[in-house]
DNA sequence: ACGCGCCCTGTACTCCAGTCCAATATTTTT
DNA sequence: AAAAATATTGGACTGGAGTACAGGGCGCGT
């Protein structure tokens, strides 16, 4: 059975990751670290201002156990923070038990928690760093057919389906139809990250002119 | 019991995959994808070119459904790439039964399986773009209060209120409400306008500065 | 103490977005 | 000519977005 260990920076335990974990044991400031620790084991921080220093100190002395930083106010910043300091999960201090456990299930067989949306971002922020994969996304509108080229301009300019039926002349199933296949081409999962992509390209494109 | 659906490009599966997982599925191009699909089964995808657009297709298709890259050359870019895709994991195709079984452990409940050199180049990549962003979304409205103001940095950023609402520690139904206020403020009816009235008073900002 | 603005949450409801499963006609490509 | 892409639409369906209505708690100024 795997171990859990909460290092608590203010003292304090929630009560979820407790009921997620009846056998886990709460270290304080002055605890020090278990030394016999397996690979299995989990080490969890919560905290909030030195929540960063304590997780490069943990995740760099016992790099083979997996750390997981407890948030009281996740955000973004925070989560590169701690992710560069070498966590393997990032969450919400005051997740569900079953979500907790999910977590350990997740980083104790290697995995890496991280939320899904802060993985996009912070993918699509690391692209433009890297040449080759921009080059694919330039020639974002030529795959498009004329008709689709003529709907995403419709929702580019903020038009529901059913204004943009009536514009082109079409029915807004058609809209529809037209909107899953450039969905599919382009890779966005609706229209609002249909705009923020292409918003993306065309001033990046800008920027190059 | 979850399912095993192994979508191979050139139609081979490694051995090694059919040992982890005896009674997966192999698919090849013309078959199509099984529409009952679980949320703990898992997708595979073997190929070397169209892998990318594989991923695309499937990970957008079936957003609830954790997707696996398998390459038989992996690279980082090709990594980023997927990644950004929508795929949950990442790894060589040949890996041992015992790794494959471990990836799918982990991504079948909402983990990540990425290789630890490749967090730390998206980590690192990722924090000098990151923070400008917000500083774009501060200046844009001071009629907003301050929590409506971060509830609209989420949305402009392409969140859904249930990502916003995690982000932010609160409920989807909080969002929902400073949402409704900010509307009501900026004159706009949706967060597509939002997004788009925002976006443009940026925009011409950074052209007076 | 009282009112007021901000923050948070709940239930219930309508409406739209998007998908799945088809189908047909035209045009382009091979 | 056969095959593939394009354009069009329908019905049924799931899920998210947004609103209306109705609260409770907290801080601040009069």
């Amino acid at each position: 059975m795997s171990a859990h260990y909460l290092f608590s920076l203010d003292g304090k335990a929630p009560e979820r990751w407790l009921d997620a974990f009846p056998n886990g044991v709460v270290l304080n400031l002055t605890s020090s670290v278990p030394q016999q620790l397996a690979p299995e084991d989990v080490l969890w921080i919560l905290g909030a201002d030195r929540l960063l220093q304590a997780v490069q100190q943990l995740a760099t002395m016992r790099s083979h156990v997996p750390v997981v930083a407890l948030s009281m106010a996740p955000s973004q910043s925070q989560a590169l923070a701690v992710l560069e300091a070498g966590a393997k999960g990032y969450c919400h201090a005051l997740s569900t038990p079953k979500m907790l456990r999910q977590v350990a299930l997740v980083v104790s067989h290697g995995g890496l928690w991280v939320g899904a949306d802060l993985v996009s971002r912070l993918v699509s922020a690391a692209q433009s760093s890297i040449p080759d994969v921009q080059q694919q996304a330039a020639p974002i509108a030529e795959r498009l057919t004329p008709r689709e080229r003529a709907v995403a301009d419709e929702v580019l300019q903020g038009a529901s389906n059913k204004e943009a039926a009536r514009n082109l002349g079409i029915t807004e199933r058609t809209v529809k139809a037209h909107l899953s296949a450039i969905f599919e081409k382009l890779g966005v999962r609706d229209r609002l990250q249909l705009i923020l992509t292409l918003k993306k390209t065309i001033h990046s494109a800008e920027r190059a002119a």
